[in-house]
DNA sequence: CCTACCGATCGGTAGG
DNA sequence: CCTACCGATCGGTAGG
């Protein structure tokens, strides 16, 4: 990995953590072990930086979006595995779920943007199965489309990018964190299921 | 309303617009019209500031939470409410949940103490009534109570905080984007409210 | 890729 | 001795 990409994931994870005004450069250069100016020689401003690794996590996105397409449109569970292949996707690097967290509140413009070319095609499409579920009677008729599917995303993304602090809050016993989280995102696939199919 | 509340107000307007760490204390000043230094008069430090901030919001849930307890423990409507009045709670100021939805990322140390203090028993309440609801038949046996209940407070948040940037991302035709904002929170209200009941 | 810097602004404090 | 501020400036660090 060259320099560029160390930069690119050292800024990350630190965008990630402490968002992208609390992260000064030198911080992540001195991460990556190099000069601040070796950073400004890689990426012409703080701005540039931020865009690289929001590309960067929007082109992860694009990558695995077919095998989330296919999981909902082939095989008998379906639907049921939209959850599931979201909640992966996010769970796999939590910084990906953080990042995109707080680029909501930081960066409206461009998350607009990015939402609308990697994401709208394909909200469209599955609220066009959801339609098609509805009229054959196996998904409740009262949903929105598009809008349950929005929800649905934004609960995993929401959801991933706090989940050590909401099972902290979660726990009763002594269990452990992980058992935790895990009992957590169960529920949150078991909300978006039911919410979903009929009975 | 004395100068300490103003310097209080501005700063949470604008730490919910661009967050904690990029607001310096000479915009908040200018925002309210006194100096810097009149600011670290009322607030000796700028964390100082945050806290009051932080816990401003928190006094307000503290004072509202008996309303939105009464929705969900009294009526015939019971459980249905509660979405509905903390839909109420955040959209009648949204600040506060950009606010929320910040200091979970930035400060997920103060924000689990503040949720132990201000939401969990709360939390243990509304789940204890779930499981008289399951025991009755009229609640699904399946929730899992305690992480169903954070999840709907999460989703109206999270909601909440990015409702224009989302609304943005669902408009199809020119609609008014107050229309979709209503159209998607009523969706959220019917995801909350199906995953939970036995119809 | 680094050394040597800049205009400006940061959070915080001085005396009055 | 107090409350409620002011203009000026502190030592450091920001992005570039």
């Amino acid at each position: 990995m060259d320099n560029s990409a160390q930069i690119r994931v050292a800024a990350t994870k630190l965008f990630a953590l402490r968002g992208y005004e609390g992260v000064s450069l030198q911080a992540i250069a001195d991460v990556v072990g190099v000069a601040k100016q070796t950073l400004l020689y890689h990426y012409p401003s703080k701005e540039s930086l931020r865009r690289a690794v929001l590309n960067n996590v929007f082109e992860h996105w694009r990558r695995t979006l077919p095998a989330i397409l296919q999981a909902v449109t082939s095989g008998k569970r379906r639907f049921s595995a939209l959850t599931d292949e979201l909640v992966r996707f996010f769970s796999s690097d939590r910084d990906r779920a953080r990042l995109l967290a707080r680029e909501l509140l930081d960066n409206p413009e461009d998350m607009q943007r990015l939402i609308g070319e990697n994401l709208r095609p394909w909200l469209l499409l599955l609220a066009e199965y959801i339609r098609e579920g509805q009229k054959v009677g196996s998904i409740r008729a009262d949903v929105d489309p598009e809008s349950y599917v929005l929800h649905v995303i934004l609960l995993v993304v929401a959801n991933v990018a706090n989940l050590s602090t909401l099972s902290m809050s979660l726990d009763t016993s002594g269990a452990a964190s992980d058992a935790i989280e895990r009992r957590h995102l169960k529920e949150l696939a078991r909300l978006a299921r039911s919410a979903l199919f009929v009975r």
